[in-house]
Formats: structure tokens, sequence, C-alpha cells
DNA sequence: ACTCAACAAATTGCTGACAATCCACAATCG
DNA sequence: CGATTGTGGATTGTCAGCAATTTGTTGAGT
């Protein structure tokens, strides 16, 4: 029994020791931090003490500096030698160019799925649209960003092109660098829905043409809520 | 006169040592690693030895650490855990999901040059067409591939969008590690050379659409002439 | 001949410490 | 009083070394 109770412990050890052996600790500093970028937890422009942040996970600052390499790469710090780094501002020019990108990739997206679509996957988005419109009778707004978010991603896996989706879903979290402050509306979360069910017909339709539109117009029409949020 | 040599000379130290200050070791580190991932110096699925590539450039590992980490993002090298760094295989599906968004990004860049050419800059695209033909006619591939490379850059770069510029060009990169052995037959130098010549025939008429197709059929000729020269 | 366990060498992951640099503020000079 | 120059503390950049893991090898047992 003792024999069967210490083998169940040293398995649960084990269990939270394989989590350290199969990723490195930069991994793991990599995600947390790119999730106290996103949620604004630590907000744009501000410094990233390497010190504090190691005395607070208590490791050193060697898998830090990894982790923050990582992240500027990926455009969300940025580094100035010998003074640290920053988590990234972008510039109204720069949201500006990644929103050009982003509607070209949606529209390609939208049309891709529309042309590949089971119909097991049209319920799903339907589904999707449907929650999320009642979150936003609800005026849920932590609910509703959550099923967005969910939603654009199985969009975008829908293409069937991994890599279209990771690049989109990417530039899309640099751009919540820009938007940080600007909240949507409930009457935007209105208007945003609509366009998501004026795209998920379109694909329903096997409309190529018509669900790409849907996605650019999307696009831009978020692009025009962001920049009319700020002012 | 001693003082005038004395500055001199502090100037030029100056100068030297603000080479080491304004940029970190692992910038360095990064660039090198990259030139020599781009040129085959090292081959894919090579792993990278950290001790080893600390010896030769006599520095410690950390700064070789985090470069590597940045390589990681920027999707040329890939880690796995205790195992360590290896430079990344692009398989035949990762490779036609990139040029599949590469096909789109260049056609959304070509008609947006088309839109925006000046007179100078198109006198300066014929030159470069006009150029890589020279070096067709003369087989110098080593010339003819500096030249092709300049020519996407500038390119590109007329699209006004300096992240769509740089995209394009990271994912061009990562098709390197794809190409590497499939070198270009004379054939496919004088094809290739025609496309651009098209693309810019297209760009001076201020032909959106045909520009932006062009691109694309490019993007997509590519594409073929890789996985032609691969079987 | 084949499997498998134990061992040794090589290599990565991480740490703590040191050197170089920046920044804010006080002290000095014109 | 303003500008400049030190000066001290905080922070980054780099290094050398240790612990943990992987991998290849040897040798025993079947």
């Amino acid at each position: 029994m003792t024999n069967l109770a210490s083998e169940r412990s040293l398995e649960t050890i084990n269990d939270e020791l394989a989590f350290i052996r199969t990723e490195s600790l930069a991994t793991v500093v990599q995600r947390e931090l790119e999730r106290m970028i996103l949620t604004g937890d630590i907000p744009a422009g501000e410094r990233i003490n390497e010190n504090m942040l190691a005395g607070k996970l208590s490791i050193s600052r060697g898998p830090i500096r990894e982790a923050l390499r990582k992240l500027e790469q990926a455009g969300l710090v940025e580094s100035l030698v010998n003074r640290g780094m920053f988590v990234r501002k972008i510039s109204l020019d720069e949201a500006l160019n990644l929103y050009e990108i982003r509607a070209v990739l949606a529209e390609h997206a939208g049309g891709k799925v529309a042309m590949r679509v089971t119909d097991a996957d049209k319920t799903l988005l339907v589904e999707f649209v449907d929650r999320m419109d009642v979150y936003t009778e609800r005026l849920d707004l932590e609910t509703y960003y959550a099923i967005n978010l969910k939603f654009h991603t199985v969009l975008m896996d829908l293409t069937g092109n991994p890599r279209l989706s990771e690049t989109y879903t990417n530039m899309d979290n640099e751009l919540q660098l820009f938007r940080q402050r600007a909240m949507l509306t409930s009457e935007g979360l209105k208007t945003s829905n609509a366009e998501h069910r004026e795209i998920v017909g379109r694909i329903c339709a096997g409309d190529v043409q018509g669900a790409g539109a849907a996605m650019r117009r999307h696009v831009i029409a978020g692009k025009e809520r962001g920049q009319l949020a700020i002012e």
C-alpha cells in the first residue's frame, strides 16, 4: 500500500517534472509574457525589468532573455541596446500597414474556406455566430471576445493552410498592441457580429467571391472601429 | 599637431567601439547564422552545436542561444528540448502553404505598385530587368541571383508598406530552406526574367489587375520550377 | 546473435557573478 | 542661475561553471 502510494506520488512528481522536461523555461516564460502583453497586463511602451521578472518567477535571467528574444522577433517587444526590452508601441502607420496585409490574407482565406467547407463546418460556424449574438445581447464583452477569437481561429484553420492561419493570428496579436484601449461599444459588437453572419452566410452558400469580399470588409470595418475608438 | 593626431585616433577607436556598443553580440550572431543558413553553409536538418560555435566566435553561449531563439521564431531553426537547435527542414506541404501565401501577397503588391509608381521607379525597374537579361546570357547565376533578390526587394518596397515587404521576404527566406538544392537551369532563368519583364510592363502601363496577376503567376511558376528541380 | 542494462562522453539548460552601460541627481564651474 | 561634470545605484550584456539529459558503447545474460 505504501508502495502504491509512493509510486503514485512519484508519478505525480514525474508528471510535473515532465512539464519542465518537455518544455524549456524559455518557452513557458514566453507564453506567460505573451499573455501578459496581449491582455494589457504589461502596457505598451513599458520596459520589462529582467531582474524583477526573474525574482518573481524564481528563475535566472537566461531563460527570460531567450523568451524576450523570441517575442522581439514576433514583434511584441523591441530591444534598445543597453536600455532593455520594451513592450512594443505600434504607430498608426504600422497599424494601417498591418491591417492592409490582414485584409489581403482574410479575403483569400474567405474564398478558400467557401470552396472547402463541409456541412459539419457550416453548422459549427453558424453556431459560433449564434453564440456571439447571445453575448452581444447580454453585453458580456469578456465572453464575446473569447468566442470571437476562437471563431476567427477556427475560420482561418478551415483554409487548410496552418501557416496562413498562424500568420494572420500573429498580425492580429501585434494589432492588439495598437487597439489595447480601443474597447468596442455594444453598438460595435452588434455590427461586428452582423459582419460575421454575412461572412458565414456567403461561405455556406459557397460564394467564393462574396465570402472573400465579406472577410475583407470585416477587417477594414474593424480597422475603422479601432481608429474611431481612439479619437 | 600631436593633439590633432591623438584626436583622430580617438575618433577611430570610438568608431570601432561604437560597433560593439550599438549592437549586442546576439544580433551579430543572428545575422551571421542567418547568412550561413540561407547560403546553405549550414545545410537544412543539421544540428547547430552551441559549444563549437561559441568557440569559433570566441564568445560565450549566452548570446548564441539568444540569437538562435530569434531564428527559431523566424522559422529558420527549430528547437528540440534537450537535443538542440536544428536548421529547419521545410516539408513539401509547408512549402506549398508558404507559396500560397506568397502568391496572395505578391498579387496584392503588384497591383499596389502599379497604382503608385513614379516615372523614376519605372526606369529603375526596367533597368533591373535589362541587367538580369545580361547575366542570363552570360549564364552568371551568382550575379543573376543577387540582382534578382534586389529586384524583388525594391519591387516590394515600392508598395509603400514596409511590413508587407518584410513579411514577403521572411517567407522567401524560409522557402530558401526548401529550394536549397533546386538550382535553376539557364532555361529557367530566361523564363523567370521573361515573367519579370511582363510584371514590369504591366506596372509601367498602370495595369493594376494585370500587374497583380503577373506577380501571382510569377510566384506560382517559381513554385513549379522549384518542384520540378527537386524531382 | 540479440536484447537490455549500466556506464561514459558530449551537449544542453540553467544559474550566479562580473563587467559595461545608462540614468538621475548632486556638486561644481562659469 | 544655467550648463556641465562627476558620482552612485540600478540594469543590461556577457561569461564560466554546474546540473540534467541525451546518446553511443560496452558487456553481460539469454
